[in-house]
DNA sequence: CGACGGGACGC
DNA sequence: CGACGGGACGC
């Protein structure tokens, strides 16, 4: 009974004897003599790694030896370390010194291949939010001497975005580093800095209209205007470059979700703080919020005298569900491009003693008498056991688990009519303990949510089927096993 | 200057 | 019913 992985390796190249790209930049090019055998390369090369072909070009017709030479190794830090160590160096008693470089990929014919001279030293690795550059570092500098480290920031806020860079002197060491370090870090060669641009465009061009303009939280409940989709064209944002929460995939490993982090701190949760470049009209911002539903009010500062705008403003939305969606798509937001809104939440007004629930503000779940609590900042929305944004009656906040965990439990989940933001997921999922990951696919109404521990994930179908989150539905159940594998018998009809 | 072959049937 | 994700750097 027990699970015999034994699925063979099949497969193997797509056409031919060797994938000679896989992985990638494990093969090298030689430049010898025309008197060189490929035994000759063969024992001046083996000791480095494990050879899967050497390969002596020769002319098709005259049969003659080119004088240049393929090996491909099984492990790219194999080669890696051919290159530094054999080129320049004479090979089986011929004098002229071999040249010896990683092999262009045999796919993307030309110089698409994301290796300059210099590359092939750094690489790009998921990282978790909670890491500081020394922490990403100690992931690595067993590997070799690392020339830099980087964690990428929101330039506002200065958070980490969840992913980073760490270069190293050898290029050998970043291969055994990409070959050995953690899995959950995720490392892939990283690209040169020059060709970014492009991609970066054309996805965020489409996240504009498939996650800002949502067919998602709040649209069915609220007034919502068609024409306001056209609202970004019409105040000149032609070429959005970056749309937070796009590259949002990574879950700090913080107890606490940000949606409570949010609201439980002295805030009003409906009321959003903007900073916005003082070039940006009233009219404009105003546009440009009104995209999320359940907008009431944009209220742009403006000097009393000049009528110049002061650079910031503040919006309010009618449920904390609508402002929680709109800080979560347009902070950081590049409006115009080249410049990021600050979206937060805005303190309350002084003055203002925001007990419950403010008049106007219709939360999805109120708050039930929980009011004692906050006698000193007035805060109104604790969002924990009385669970002022979800039908559920969730448990106190509990860490995530380790990305590393093994799956125990994984769950099915449909959210009707649509998916409440993800923040608000994480929170009320990690709720019920050993929480790994959660998340919805994209465009679609359901998703998985994967949990280190069978009890938790129990706990979870039990306390969160059928309720609501941010006024949508949940069905949570276990799901079935990934499709991947076990599914090749016969294709009969 | 110095860049892309060979071999192949198994449910 | 609804079934399998996610990644790029301030010139």
């Amino acid at each position: 009974m027990a699970t015999n992985h034994q699925q063979a390796m099949d497969s193997g190249p797509i056409s031919g004897r060797v994938d000679v790209d896989n992985p990638p930049f494990s093969r090298i090019f030689i430049v010898c003599s025309k008197r060189h055998t490929s035994e000759d390369m063969k024992i001046a090369f083996e000791h480095f790694g494990g050879i899967e072909d050497v390969w002596v070009v020769k002319d098709k017709l005259t049969k003659e030896n080119r004088g240049v030479c393929y090996i491909k190794f099984t492990k790219a830090s194999s080669a890696a370390r051919a290159c530094e160590e054999m080129d320049g160096k004479v090979v089986g008693g011929d004098s002229k010194p071999i040249k010896v470089m990683i092999a262009q990929s045999k796919v993307s014919g030309s110089k698409t291949d994301f290796q300059d001279d210099t590359a092939l030293t750094r690489l790009f690795v998921i990282c978790p939010k909670d890491y500081s550059e020394d922490n990403l570092r100690q992931k690595f500098q067993d590997f070799g001497e690392i020339e830099s480290v980087q964690i990428v920031r929101d330039h506002a806020t200065h958070e980490n975005k969840g992913y980073g860079y760490v270069k190293f002197r050898k290029s050998s060491a970043a291969a055994i580093a990409l070959e050995n370090c953690d899995k959950a870090l995720k490392a892939v060669w990283a690209e040169p800095k020059s060709a970014k641009i492009a991609r970066n465009a054309a996805a965020a061009a489409a996240a504009l209209h498939s996650t800002l303009i949502p067919h998602n939280p709040f649209l069915e409940t609220n007034n919502f205007v068609p024409s306001a989709v056209q609202a970004p064209m019409n105040v000149g944002m032609n070429v959005p470059v970056s749309i937070p929460g796009v590259v949002d995939f990574y879950s700090a490993q913080n107890p606490t979700a940000a949606v409570a982090e949010s609201i439980t701190t002295s805030h009003t949760p409906t009321r959003l703080f903007v900073k916005v470049l003082p070039s940006v009209t009233a009219e404009q911002l105003s546009r440009l919020f009104d995209i999320i539903p359940g907008m009431q009010m944009c209220d742009l500062k403006r000097n009393f005298s000049t009528g110049e705008s002061k650079g910031f403003a503040y919006v309010t939305y009618n449920s904390v569900g609508s402002a929680i969606y709109a800080k979560e798509k347009l902070n950081g937001f590049e409006y115009p491009p080249g410049s990021k809104l600050v979206v937060k939440y805005a303190e309350d007004p002084p003055g203002v003693r925001s007990n419950g629930i403010g008049q106007g503000t219709e939360a999805p779940f109120q708050v039930q008498s929980y009011g004692s609590k906050s006698s000193l900042t007035g805060n109104s929305y604790a969002v924990d056991s009385a669970g002022v944004y979800t039908s559920a009656a969730l448990p106190a906040p509990a860490p995530l688990a380790d990305m590393n965990s093994e799956v125990a439990s994984r769950l099915f989940i449909v959210c009707q009519p649509a998916p409440p933001p993800e923040t608000a997921l994480k929170d009320v999922f990690s709720r019920f303990g050993n929480l790994i990951d959660v998340w919805m696919m994209k465009e679609r109404n359901f998703g998985y949510a994967k949990f280190a521990s069978k009890e938790s994930a129990d706990a979870a179908i039990e306390g969160l089927h059928g309720h609501e989150v941010l006024g949508m539905r949940l069905k949570v159940m276990h799901a079935d096993p990934p499709k991947s594998e076990a599914s090749r018998k016969r294709p009969r009809t």
